[in-house]
DNA sequence: TATGAATGAGTTTTCATTCAT
DNA sequence: GATGAATGAAAACTCATTCAT
């Protein structure tokens, strides 16, 4: 799959047939991310990913659909990343949390443009993204308050509700991740998104451990 | 000026001449509210504000332009609404703060899509709205931040950066008005944005300050 | 109407605002005649027309719309020729029909381009075409059906099948106008379509075979 | 030849090798009779003719092509069918002009929607079908009026115009023929089509007018 | 000043045709 | 020969913007 991390062709000179779909859509998370759904235009994105114009409609349907299926094979990648990574050994629940932190924030990392478009959010025709966007922040909430009742359920934290207490630490998340995906220039003194990432936790964390 | 939150007279039926900017703006907030900038169309926009198409370049030069100042005119009744309630009796940096926050929080609730427009962000093309997303945003950090050293300074919050807590105070706060934003029926059981609003100053509060 | 066969715009040498839907109609006709529904270019429509591209568009929903309206507006005035000058002075059967046919040939020859769209068919797209197509056949046939039968029932005609008869005669009428509307050059010294008439009706009155 | 009439023979499992072209041209009568040259597509063509698209152009060196020479074999088919039957035994002009009628009524019975491309004309690219049509109806025509010169030479016909006549006749055979190639469903009392045809020849040969 | 009819640049999308396998 | 993936020319259609009234 094309956000799975790994590099693209190896063997040949020649860009192996089924690449296509997959340069289409590497080329489409760049455009998007460049120009936002209605300025990019299917002729720049086909000639990106070094194809002609018809066959990006060989692949997707439209490019409403284009959009659609990146956007859905981001996310996949994403909860796959988290499915993965997340669930090998256990830990307190702040250590789930950290590590589910560290593990996003790798994933926006590596997948600037993708993560942006995914996590930012409001850059397609507005009536489907929004209902999109929303089930999936309902799933990632969904995880996190899990964790969460754990957590308080455990004494390991304060009795908060666990619903808000999950909202409140993705809105932290995204907090540290804006800078990248503004594009912000991380000026020489300012920190780096993990290290903002770090004391966003501390002081999550310490508003939520019973102490 | 459009959203200084006074109801709308129209006395003489005849409507008064220097409404028509206004009633642009207005209808121009909730057309791009409800399709985005894209998707609304200047003659939409001039029906729903009964004016001519034509008209509308008589007070704005372009598409474009017209969502720049209905976007400038929506931050500066933030600001001036900020600036006017926020600077009264002082106190603690935790009661300033709390403040600002059910100022914010009172905003958004009035002039919803307004609201959603701007803090939301990312609806008209990009390039130029990341910019001012960025500005916007450090104006409001710089504010906040300053309240946050006062209270480090003064020994009531732990040491902690105050970029940092600013960032993750706004960032809470968004988290706050979401659901009004992206249009949620407030479920039955569900909480509503201020009790939820509470819920998390308290989670960021009981993070910041020292014991 | 654009096929009433008056002429058009006569006060000013500025075409008169409304005539843009009629120059676009007639336009249409032209086009659609020359080219069919398919090789003709809404482009090419409104150029002949003098109009711009996209003027054919607030005049008619898109290129099937127009069509479709050109081709009733066609039907409508081919009726109308019929009701209006039918519908005089009675006489017998075969005076009636006499009547009819010079009508139908006339109006075929005043809009040749018109009435080969509509008489020869299936130029449209055809699965609507072909209703339309027969709804207009049924129109007709019910007349002329109509006529015969009084007709027979007079003893003017030999007890016949009314409709058989009356789809004869217009399968006839169609043979007449078939030389216009391939535009056959009419050759020096082939018959002219009225005189091809004559003798079909005389054909169809009198009958073939000598008693 | 396609539409020799003779049923298909499959024996073999794999398809005869050079059945292609005719499983082509059989597919694509379908196709065009049903959409129109127009809206066929050469995929659909080559998926219901069971080959691949790119064979399509192995037979025909293009989309025209094919309907051209689909078109072409079924005129031969249809004058070979002609040919055939009605030189057999002579007879009177009315002997032979009936057993032509009954003969043309059977090749469209049997090949419908071939008939329908054929003669009911104008759905493939107009102008050179505007020419094909004359020239096929010329030829029918001097057969019928060579027929019919006899007839009126031996005074079996009163005399009238051999051309006109014989024009007349064609337009009658069309009339009959109408329904089955608009797809009509024949409604339970009406006439099926080789009665009508009777009623028309009668008609035709016997005159309408009582003496 | 206000208007909306007119316009064409710019996009999406289709599909006949090619050609490497 | 047979195939279907790839292609781009061509066409419909939209809509911001202009300008005559």
């Amino acid at each position: 799959m094309a956000w799975s991390g790994r590099g693209d062709r190896k063997d040949v000179g020649i860009v192996r047939k089924k690449d296509k779909r997959e340069r289409i859509l590497k080329a489409a998370v760049d455009v998007f991310f460049e120009k936002g759904f209605y300025e990019a235009t299917v002729e720049e994105i086909a000639t990106r990913a070094g194809v002609g114009k018809g066959t990006v409609y060989e692949y997707f349907a439209n490019k409403e659909q284009l959009f659609k299926e990146m956007f859905q094979e981001g996310v996949d990648a994403y909860l796959q990343a988290i499915r993965t990574q997340l669930l090998g050994e256990p830990g307190s629940a702040q250590e789930i949390l950290t590590r589910f932190a560290h593990i996003h924030i790798g994933f926006v990392e590596k997948h600037l443009s993708l993560a942006a478009l995914i996590f930012e959010g409001q850059r397609g025709p507005l009536y489907w993204l929004r209902d999109w966007w929303r089930q999936i922040k309902e799933k990632k909430v969904a995880v996190i308050r899990r964790v969460i009742e754990n957590g308080v359920t455990q004494g390991e934290f304060r009795p908060v509700d666990p619903r808000v207490a999950a909202e409140a630490f993705l809105g932290l998340l995204a907090v540290s991740q804006l800078p990248l995906v503004l594009q912000e220039r991380i000026k020489p003194g300012s920190a780096s998104s993990r290290e903002t990432l770090e004391q966003l936790l501390d002081i999550f964390f310490n508003g939520l451990l019973s102490k």
